[in-house]
DNA sequence: TATTATTTTTAGACTTATCTAAAAATAGTT
DNA sequence: AACTATTTTTAGATAAGTCTAAAAATAATA
C-alpha cells in the first residue's frame, strides 16, 4: 500500500508532532536527510491526503495519515516484544530489527502475533502498544528529572532507545520494574543521586535522567 | 546489503537454474516483468559479480550470488515454519508473508529464529531448509506420477505453493505425512486413483500429480 | 542456404527518492 | 522599518528499477 519511505515519514511526523505542526528541518533531522528531500516527500504525502500541508507552515497528519503511522508503531512495538520475549534479545538490540519488521504488510500476521504474545500492553522499553483500533494505554509516567526526593518510584520506561544508553542503564542495575527513590538533586547541574531499593546508590547526569520514566508507587 | 529486487532476482535464478544457464525470458516470466528489465538487472548483478553473464547466453549464479540466494531461501523457509508452527497459519497462507520476511536483514535474528523453532529441516510444504553453511538435506522424493502401483508411500512435499492447489489437497485429505498407495494409473490422460491409508480412494489429474512428492515407506 | 520466427538487447522515457546550489519566504534584531 | 539570519522551497541532477518500441542476434524451417 505505502512504501517503506512513506511509512517512515508518517511515523516520524507522528513522533515529532506535539499537537501542532512539524517543521521541515525537524523532520529532516529525524529522517537523516535534507530539508529539500523532506519538502519533496511532504508534497507527495499531501497529494495522497496523508498529511495537511501549507507551504512554509509545517505539516501535520491527517486522520488517514495518523492511522497509517499508528499501525506502523503498533507493528514496531509488537515485533520488539517478540524479539525480546521469544527470541530473548536484549532491549538494546530489538529496535533496529523492528525498524525493518514494522513494514511487513499483513493484518492477519500482526493480529496473530499479538495473540501469540498475549496481547502485551507495553514494549521492552516501556512504550505503550496501541490496540487494533489505534488506542494507546494512557501513561501517567513522569521524567525522573521531575521526581520528588525520598518518594518511592518504579522505572516504567525510557525515551531513548540507543544501545549505548540502554547498556549503560543495565550496567547500573536499572531496568523496567526497578524500584528506586531520589536521594539528592544537584540543582546546579541537574544530576541526581538515586537509591535503588535492591542495590546501591548511583549518580546520573541530567541528560540520562530526562530519558528515564518513572511512576510513583 | 542487497536490495529486495536484487535478492528476488538471485532467488529466481537459483530456482530456475538446473545446472546450466537461465534464459532471459524464463527469468522475466518468473519475476513477472519484461525481458528488457531482466537484461538491465542482469547487467547490474554481473557488475557486482553475483552472476556470470555473457550476452545472448543466459545467466548463472556465481559462488557469491549462490550464497545470497541460499540465505534468502533459508530465511523464507524458516519464517514459513514460524508462521505455520507458532502462529498457526495454514500452509496455503504462509508463502506470501514469507516473501516479505525473507528480506529482513539480521544474521542474529535468523539464527535465534532457527533455534526457537528447534532447527527444523523442512518447511510446511516439505521443502528442505538449508543450514547456516548453505547445505540442503538431500531429498530422495519422487513425483507421484513416478510412483509404482500398490506400494506404500508417504506424502513428503509439494512443488506448487499456490493457495488454490494447497486448499484442494486439504479438501481431499492430503497433507504432509499422509500415507497412500496408487490403485490405478490411467495411461491415456495420466490421472491417478489414490488409496489413502486412512480414508477413501480419490482421483487426481496428472497436473496435480506432478506437484505431489512422495517417498516409499 | 535463405528466409522466417523467436529471443535478447538497446534506446529512450518514466517514477520514486534522494542530493546540491540557489532563490524565496519567514523570523529575529538593531 | 530595514537589515540580517534562518528556514523552507525550487531548480536541476542522479540512481534504481521499470516500461514500450525498435534493432540485433540466434534459432527454426523451408
Ligand atoms: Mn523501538
Ligand atoms: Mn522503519
Ligand atoms: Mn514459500
Ligand atoms: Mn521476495
Amino acid at each position: 500500500m505505502y512504501s517503506f519511505t512513506e511509512e517512515n515519514y508518517l511515523k516520524a511526523i507522528f513522533k515529532l508532532s506535539d499537537g501542532g505542526e512539524v517543521s521541515t528541518n525537524a523532520l529532516a533531522e529525524e529522517m537523516n536527510t535534507r530539508a529539500a528531500s523532506v519538502t519533496d516527500m511532504i508534497k507527495k504525502l499531501s497529494e495522497k491526503e496523508l498529511v495537511d500541508y501549507e507551504k512554509y507552515k509545517g505539516v501535520s497528519l491527517s486522520d488517514k495519515g495518523r492511522d497509517v503511522a499508528v499501525s506502523v508503531v503498533r507493528k514496531h512495538r509488537l515485533w520488539e516484544v517478540f524479539l525480546y520475549d521469544k527470541l530473548e534479545f536484549g532491549w538494546e538490540e530489538v529496535h533496529e530489527m523492528a525498524e525493518q519488521l514494522e513494514h511487513i504488510q499483513s493484518d492477519a500476521l500482526i493480529d496473530r502475533l499479538d495473540a501469540f504474545l498475549n496481547y502485551p500492553k507495553y514494549d521492552p522499553h516501556g512504550d505503550p502498544i496501541p490496540d487494533k483500533q489505534g488506542k494507546f494505554a494512557k501513561n501517567n509516567f513522569i521524567e525522573l528529572t521531575k521526581a520528588e526526593k525520598n518518594k518511592a518510584y518504579v522505572l516504567t520506561g525510557v525515551s531513548d532507545h540507543s544501545p549505548a544508553f540502554l547498556k549503560m542503564l543495565e550496567k547500573w542495575g536499572l531496568a523496567i520494574g526497578t524500584e528506586l527513590s531520589v536521594n539528592d538533586i544537584n540543582e546546579f547541574d541537574g544530576s541526581i543521586e538515586l537509591q535503588l531499593k535492591e542495590g546501591n546508590a548511583i549518580f546520573l547526569g541530567q541528560k540520562s535522567c530526562t530519558h528515564i520514566l518513572v511512576k510513583a508507587i
